[in-house]
DNA sequence: ATGGTCGCTTGGCGA
């Protein structure tokens, strides 16, 4: 079983790199993260037409927005508001699977957090750490026996060294600051979650999976960071068989900034 | 050290 995790950028502007996403690696489940569009306005038909009529979506106008695309019946669709906030930066839903069994599936976009790095000063940057903190409340006492669960989403943060470009410049700027990694791995303990990712690429090696806009040609300096994560439950953690960095989607005409991200499940 | 570009929407915000 194949899930992806997008980072989408306006799923109306770009159905058609969602349709090559779908023609190339064929996954069971596509998340997608700003979908900026409200859910009567989602493209549900011609989502359907590219083989997904099962869709959990929670949309707004403008921004933000979370969507769970399917192959197979999605049970147990939910949304959850965070820091009393209706801004639809999380859906889950239950797949299930004959050799796998039932999975969880929790699709997160997590808060920017602007441009200074000191809640203090920036309310947004104190929004995506209150957030990240209620989540992992929330995960730490809903499940006393967490079974198959997977977290995907655009957590808008770089963990590691070789999550970013360059470590040491990147120390103060936002996404990677430590303030936030702690917050991230305070998270990844209340699956606990493994972060699927790094359990198939060595965490010496530089992985990325957004680059800026801002930047004439992202190719040339590379100036990458990992901010799209795929996290699984431990009781998933030995059947995670493959993952895929959809690294050219960057180069695609009309690009979103993230490419999709992929781990594959063997039972 | 600074500005650079997108998307949604039409002035300016959010990333």
């Amino acid at each position: 079983m194949k899930i992806t995790t997008w980072n989408i950028n306006s799923v109306r502007l770009r159905l058609s790199g969602l349709a090559r996403i779908i023609k190339n690696l064929c996954p069971e489940i596509i998340c997608l993260q700003e979908i900026k569009v409200t859910n009567d306005l989602f493209p549900s038909k011609d989502i359907a037409d590219l083989g997904y009529p099962h869709q959990a979506v929670a949309g707004m106008k403008g921004y933000n927005g979370v969507a769970i695309l399917s192959k197979r019946p999605l049970t147990k669709i939910k949304t959850r508001e965070w820091c009393g906030k209706a801004d639809c930066r999380h859906i889950f839903a239950t797949i299930a699977d004959k050799r796998l069994g039932s999975i969880e599936i929790h699709n997160f976009y997590v808060p920017a957090g602007g441009d200074i790095p000191d809640p203090k000063e920036n309310a947004k940057f104190a929004h995506k750490l209150q957030f990240l903190k209620e989540v992992a409340a929330w995960q730490k006492g809903r499940q006393k026996s967490p079974g198959n669960m997977v977290l995907v989403g655009d957590l808008n943060i770089a963990p590691l060294p070789t999550d970013v470009w360059s470590h040491k410049q990147l120390l103060k700027v936002v996404s990677h600051t430590p303030v936030e990694v702690k917050a991230l791995e305070q998270l990844q303990l209340s699956g606990p979650w493994i972060d699927a990712i790094r359990k198939k690429i060595p965490p010496e090696k530089p992985v990325f999976t957004w680059w800026s806009y801002r930047s004439k040609d992202w190719t040339i300096n590379n100036r990458g960071r990992r901010l799209d994560h795929i996290w699984t439950t431990e009781a998933l953690k030995e059947k995670i068989t493959a993952v895929d960095i959809y690294q050219s989607a960057r180069s695609w005409e009309k690009p979103s900034d993230h490419v999709p991200v992929t781990i594959t499940l063997t039972p």
